[in-house]
RNA sequence: GGGUGUUUAGCUCAGUUGGUUUAGAGCGCUACCUUGACAGGGUAGAGGUCAUAGGUUCGAAUCCUAUAACACCCACCA
């Protein structure tokens, strides 16, 4: 068969992503066999593929890649997530685009375009997932609006509420004015803004004297109830009691003492609005304030904004600030940077607001979780210090805003029959909701209409967050077969950035629905960022198109790019010409097949003695690295794994091995040493394919035909076996004599083609690699003797060894010299520092016998060598 | 304002309980050679006061303290 000269990724991607799929591969059902499962962190449902999701989703398909090979019954469950904001958000602006409001739709018409919509761009992320090579099995495809997901849900929901975890409040929300609706405290961003703080003047009631509040926020002046000021502020005291004129209203409103307020901050005097900040509302609970809310929804203020009635807040603040000017009440405006609360999504600034929203009380359900990663290790965090962030947020866990003012999400089960506060059931659907709202109320006449559900939506992580059970259904259905084979999974691989959001509330709901950890580790992979160091993001435009990427380089080598660059946990600084590497390295691997596949097989050839001592090396040298690779997958340091692969194949197979037994051009190769090269490399691929899954499957289906069941993917890795350190290390000094020869070569012009002969002071029964260093040094012989008398040439050292080259090559004795004494300088001082060491009594004293016995040999192969330098510069 | 982490070659990073020849890898760079598997190979080389300053120790890139820079997380001072 012609095979081309470079590999070409195109068309091989697809072809054995489809036969996987045909053949079933990625497929699990529960058996015998252990488990190895991993639930996809589910991407947004109508998200493209990013570099983050390339980085995670290689990462994942990976381990479980080498999990399967191992024998595991590997499974690694997709799906995606209705993203309750951010779907939303997209849909609304494409109905504005196509001239529709929101506003002007019902509830069902929105859905159904929400709906389609996802129907239309949903599931686009899987697709390109399958192209990044990632073996998940696909019938279990979940999305977390699927009717059985959303069932869970809302008996999570109804099953907290009767345990009273879940409660409703009128409490300070955050409330984003674009989205027009409530988030929860992880949602919100904090960004350093330049503001002004404003010194605004209010009149006291009966008196001339005016007292000067510093606010960033004069529009809410609106919405003032009190003047505060700490009780034992001197400047102040003539004021207690009193009451002062709000500016550009005919309120009066009392001043009230309290030491919350700072008195080296702004003027020691701060105004109170409850409505709208947290602190004010506390202040207004303690002093019984009235609470007056001056803005809409979308931000704009509304009835007691007076003259400012709906315009928007942000120009409200520069109006007012101009008509207090104006009746000189505002005394100085100061530029002041402070920190704003913006929109995870949005981006809008966030505002303070009362209103009446669904909370689940979180420090119970929090216990177990807390004691699973911090005291049981029942759940390690990699890497671990993540622990202390986790710790941190968990011990300090605030009650959980779950309800959303949108309508793309499941719709809370709540079901209200009265205007009480307790006039209310929670159900699954509305019969049971009918049925129950009869009992409580003890009015069998209640109807249908006459109930009325929550308008509001559960927050998307109230249902993300009990993925890894509901994709199998072990909230419905608790003792399925399925939960209980699948549950616990492994791993979870993740972004930091969702630790709280997700990670931490799927280990609570782990516990506290099935007494279970999720998952036993938690990789927390790195942000992708750019070469320059910058997170890669849209508005930057810094972020390379991922689809781009495997189109040009291949799937394989976009793999290997980003496993290169990333060190577990760290940050991944990405730069293109990783993946130009990782393509450079799938065409050696390629070319290393066509090199062997081009030899022609003489069965009665003889083995030669090279390649046999070479086969044997590389044996041991293969069971050496895998045993590190075993190692480092276990620490989950895949790209050091991945590293001593690339060294392995490139190096040790490509530059060594196959020079060693290459067969001179033209000429035939005997069959054991083609068998023997051909099971290594097989060994070789195996090893690589979770890395590389497309390129090895292709070289392994090359090599020969084989049947379905022999396919690469579900073929074992290999068992680590014993190997011969001393066979390795003498190769080791090989390789050495071999660098030097051609190094001598270098120096004194003799081209690699002709031959020359090598005497070494040594026994050969000393000596091991002796063809393979004939071989690639293009010796003659080696004489294992002394440098003959009558013979002229050049020599070199390597460790204690004198190596001696005759040839008749001028000698540059000059040259010579300086390099001896350059070589035997590094040697004294070298040997000098060890002495130092040697000689200090307390050296001996105290180091370990090992370290002293150590120190020993140094100081006499220095000496040794000291003396074979000095004898050869005397010789010059 | 608190907390965590990072700081080792031009770049990205290793350095696994302080001692494995006076610091390593991959990539990049320079010079020469070579090219009959290869966007390839070979040899040599440049390049590091292991952030800085103290300390502990027979011995520190590794442990301790302080400082600096950067990064991230958390936090209601208007």
């Amino acid at each position: 068969m012609e095979i081309p000269s470079k590999f070409d990724s195109k068309g091989i991607e697809s072809k054995w992503y489809a036969y996987w799929q045909e053949n079933n591969f990625f497929k699990s059902i529960p058996d015998d066999r252990e488990p190895y499962t991993i639930v996809i962190p589910p991407p947004n449902v109508t998200g493209v593929l990013h570099m983050g999701h390339m980085l995670n989703n290689s990462l994942q398909d990976i381990i479980i890649r080498r999990a399967r090979m191992m024998g595991y019954n590997a499974c690694w469950v997709p799906g995606t997530d209705h993203a309750s904001i951010a779907t939303e958000a997209k849909v609304v602006a494409k109905l504005k685009a196509d001239g529709i409001e929101k506003s002007e739709l019902t509830r069902e018409e929105f859905l159904a375009h929400a709906w389609n919509w996802t129907k239309e761009y949903g599931g686009v992320i899987l697709e390109q997932l399958k192209k990044l090579g990632c073996s998940c099995d696909w019938d279990r495809t979940k999305f977390t609006l699927d009717t059985e997901m959303t069932e869970s849900v809302l008996q999570v929901f109804e099953k907290l509420h009767d345990q009273g975890c879940i409660y409703r409040g009128f409490r300070m929300v955050n409330w984003d004015p674009e989205a027009q609706t409530t988030l929860s405290d992880e949602e919100v961003l904090y960004e350093e803004k330049n503001g002004n703080l404003y010194h605004i003047a209010y009149q006291v009631e009966g008196s001339d004297e005016r007292v000067i509040i510093a606010t960033t926020r004069p529009e809410t002046l609106l919405g003032d109830t009190a003047v505060c000021i700490h009780p034992e502020d001197e400047r102040y005291q003539h004021l207690k009691g009193k009451k002062v004129h709000v500016p550009l209203t005919d309120r009066v409103v009392p001043i009230i003492e309290d030491d919350y307020v700072a008195m080296d901050f702004g003027t020691g005097c701060l105004k109170v609005t409850p409505a709208h900040d947290k602190n004010d509302k506390l202040l207004g609970e303690k002093h019984q304030l009235e609470v007056i809310d001056i803005f809409n929804a979308d931000g704009t203020l509304n009835e007691h904004g007076g003259r400012y009635q709906s315009m928007d807040r942000f120009k409200v603040r520069k109006l007012i600030a101009k008509d207090l000017e104006a009746q000189q009440l505002l005394i100085k405006t100061e530029p002041y940077t402070h920190k704003v609360g913006v929109s995870e999504r949005t981006k809008a600034v966030i505002e303070p607001r009362l209103s009446d929203q669904w909370f689940l009380k979180m420090e119970r359900l929090a216990k177990p979780a807390i004691d699973a990663v911090l005291k049981s290790n029942d759940i390690q965090l990699l890497p671990e210090k993540f622990k202390n962030t986790y710790r941190h947020w968990m011990e300090n866990i605030r009650d959980w805003n779950i309800s959303r003012q949108l309508w793309w999400g499941q719709r809370i089960p709540v079901y209200y029959f009265g205007k009480g506060k307790e006039d209310y059931v929670v159900a699954q659907n509305e019969n049971l909701a009918l049925e129950k709202a009869r009992l409580k109320s003890g009015n069998d006449g209640l109807e249908l209409k006459d109930l009325c559900q929550d308008e509001d939506v559960l927050d998307t992580w109230f249902s993300s967050w009990l993925w890894p059970i509901s994709v199998f259904d072990g909230i419905r259905n608790p003792d399925n077969k399925e939960i209980e084979y699948y549950y616990p999974t492994q791993d979870l691989v993740t972004g930091p950035d969702i630790l709280f959001f997700w990670v931490a509330r799927m280990i609570i709901s782990g516990y506290a629905f099935r007494d279970e950890k999720p998952f036993s580790k938690v990789y927390l992979t790195g942000l992708v960022r750019d070469k320059k160091g910058r997170k890669m993001s849209k508005q930057l435009g810094n972020s390379p198109d991922a689809l781009k990427l495997i189109d040009d380089y291949g799937a394989d080598a976009v793999r290997v790019g980003l496993m290169l660059s990333s060190a577990a946990g760290n940050d991944l600084l990405f730069d293109e010409t990783l993946c130009q590497q990782g393509k450079n390295f799938a065409n050696k691997i390629w070319n290393a097949y066509r090199l062997i596949e081009g030899w022609e097989i003489k069965e009665d050839l003889q083995q030669p003695e090279v390649a046999n001592e070479a086969l044997q090396w590389y044996a041991n040298h293969f069971e050496k690295t895998l045993a590190w690779v075993d190692e480092n997958f276990e620490k989950y340091r895949i790209s050091d794994a991945l590293m001593s692969i690339y060294k392995l194949l490139w190096d040790d197979f490509c530059s060594w091995l196959l020079e060693l037994v290459k067969p001179d051009y033209g000429q035939p190769i005997d069959q054991q040493t083609y068998t023997d090269i051909i099971a290594l490399f097989e060994k070789n691929l195996r090893i690589l394919h979770p890395f590389m899954p497309f390129l090895t499957e292709e070289l392994w289906h090359f090599i020969k035909d084989r049947k379905t069941d022999e396919a690469l993917t579900i073929s074992a890795w290999p068992q680590t076996q014993k190997f011969d350190q001393k066979l390795i290390a003498d190769f080791k000094l090989a390789q050495q004599i071999i660098v030097g020869i051609r190094n001598f070569r270098n120096e004194k012009n003799i081209s690699h083609k002709e031959s020359i002969s090598l005497y070494i002071n040594t026994e050969a029964t000393d000596f091991s690699f002796e063809s393979s260093i004939v071989k690639l040094g293009g010796l003659t012989a080696i004489n294992f003797t002394c440098q003959p008398d009558e013979l002229v040439g050049g020599s070199f050292r390597i460790n204690n060894l004198e190596l001696f080259i005759p040839t008749d090559a001028a000698e540059d004795t000059e040259a010579e010299k300086e390099k001896l004494t350059l070589e035997l300088n590094y040697t004294r001082g070298f040997l000098a520092s060890v002495e130092k060491k040697l000689s200090n009594e307390r050296f001996v004293a105290n180091a370990p016998e090992k370290v002293i016995a150590l120190e020993r040999k140094k100081a006499a192969d220095a000496r040794e060598k000291i003396v074979l330098l000095e004898k050869n510069l005397a010789l010059l």
